[in-house]
This record gives C-alpha cells, structure tokens and sequence, in this order.
DNA sequence: ACATTAAGTGATT
DNA sequence: AATCACTTAATGT
C-alpha cells in the first residue's frame, strides 16, 4: 500500500501543508484512506453513525438540515480544506449524524477514523485548532443561516444562495431547475419562477431553461 | 408527432 | 409567500 501512502502524502503536502505539522501528517498517512465520491451521492444521512471524518481535498458537499423527507433547507457547502467538524463532536459522543450531507461537486476526501482523532486533540495543537476554527466556522454560517430564515426576505436569500452556489462551483452558470433551489431554500417552485423572473429583469442573474447565469457578484 | 418535464401566470388565501 | 389550477415552452423518444 505504498503508493496509496505515497498519494496520500501529496495530497496533503498539497492542501493541509500550511495547517498540520509534520509528525500529524504522517498519522494521517498512517491511518488515512483516500475516497471518492461522484456528484449527487448521499454521503451521510441523519440518523446513521458516523465512522470516519473526512478531510476534503476537492469539489464540494451541501450540508442540509433534514426533517422529513421532501422537508429540508440547505445549511451550508464544504469545499477543499473544510472538515466537518460537526460531524467530528458527533463522533465523539457515537451519536448519530443530525444533518445529511450531498456531494454537490464530485469530491475527494481523506478520510479518518474516528478512534483516532480524538487522541489528536491533545497531542497536535494544530490539530486543534484546525477542529476549533472549523467549528467556529461552521457556526458562523449556520447563524448565518438562521438570519436568513428569520430576518431576509426570500429574494435575499435566493441572491445569497444562488451566489454560493457559484462560488463552490467555480462558475457563475448554473445548471439547475427552479423545483431544486425551491427544495434547497424549503420554499415552492413557484415562487422561485417568480423571484428569478424579477432578479433577471433587475439584471443580477440571467436565467433560462435549466440554467442560471449569476450577474452581480 | 407525441409525451414528458420545466417554466410562466392569474387568482385566492 | 404559499397553493391551486391551468397554460405555454422546451426537450427527449
């Protein structure tokens, strides 16, 4: 498995370089598995355990707060760099995941189990603070989120959503339906048609058949 | 040409 | 902003 553990070891030096100091690094490499997974893939559902915490190397996941099925708003994406270090308490405490997470993008993760991370918190202090910052990352966004429920209006948060979109994508053209952003926001298809219609006549998007071409970042 | 799926719209709550 | 009921447009077979 050398070459595994040679792949392995680039792709970190690539990405995580900067954040983990060396001695981590070979853990990781020691403990670590490479994994891919293709756009559109559910990688974790609400309810299943947790067995291993991804460290994304490329392409993105939409996390999404799941009541019941057909009943969901999206919290936030992770991109390269990211972890999920919700998921990572969640580990801790064995319980099981409180959010589903979508692979928007096709995505390469190392992943690691979750055993180990835990001993990580006390012996790497950049281990730490990658899991901490992360953290404190993620809550910003889902307060974040939670403004959006509570104080802006659907139109805002059409904007918000659809220029997040191109920023994980890389690529102001979006190919996307109206009934999928309507189930991304928890809203309906109708109101969506509606909106974009405004937004387009404004010129902050151009948006036809299947696509949305976002103007104004 | 026909069927299916996506998008647009007026009226109502 | 949501829902209904319908129309129109785009696309696949």
């Amino acid at each position: 498995m050398k070459v595994q553990e040679k792949i392995i070891r680039k792709k970190l030096d690539e990405y995580f370089a900067t954040i983990f100091e060396k001695k981590l690094i070979d853990e990781i490499v020691e403990v670590g598995f490479l994994d891919k997974f293709k756009a559109g893939e559910t990688m974790i559902d609400v309810g299943e355990d947790m067995t291993h915490i991804p460290l994304i190397l490329s392409g993105a996941v939409k996390i999404i707060r799941q009541e019941k099925v057909g009943d969901e708003l999206v919290l936030y994406f992770l991109e390269k760099g990211d972890t999920c270090a919700i998921s990572f308490i969640n580990c801790i405490n064995r319980k099981k995941s409180i959010f589903k997470g979508v692979v928007e993008n096709d995505m390469e993760a190392i992943f690691v189990p979750v055993s180990i991370i835990d001993d990580w918190l006390t012996k790497y202090k950049t281990w730490r603070y990658f899991i901490i910052d992360s953290y404190h990352f993620r809550m910003i966004e889902m307060v974040e989120s939670i403004d959006g429920l509570a104080f802006m209006k659907m139109n805002e948060r059409l904007l918000k959503y659809l220029g997040d979109k191109a920023k994980i994508n890389h690529n102001v053209n979006l190919e996307i339906t109206h009934q999928q952003i309507a189930d991304d926001l928890n809203t309906s298809r109708v109101v969506i048609t509606r909106l974009l219609k405004q937004l387009h006549n404004d010129g902050k998007v151009y948006s036809t058949r299947n696509k949305v071409k976002v103007l104004d970042i």
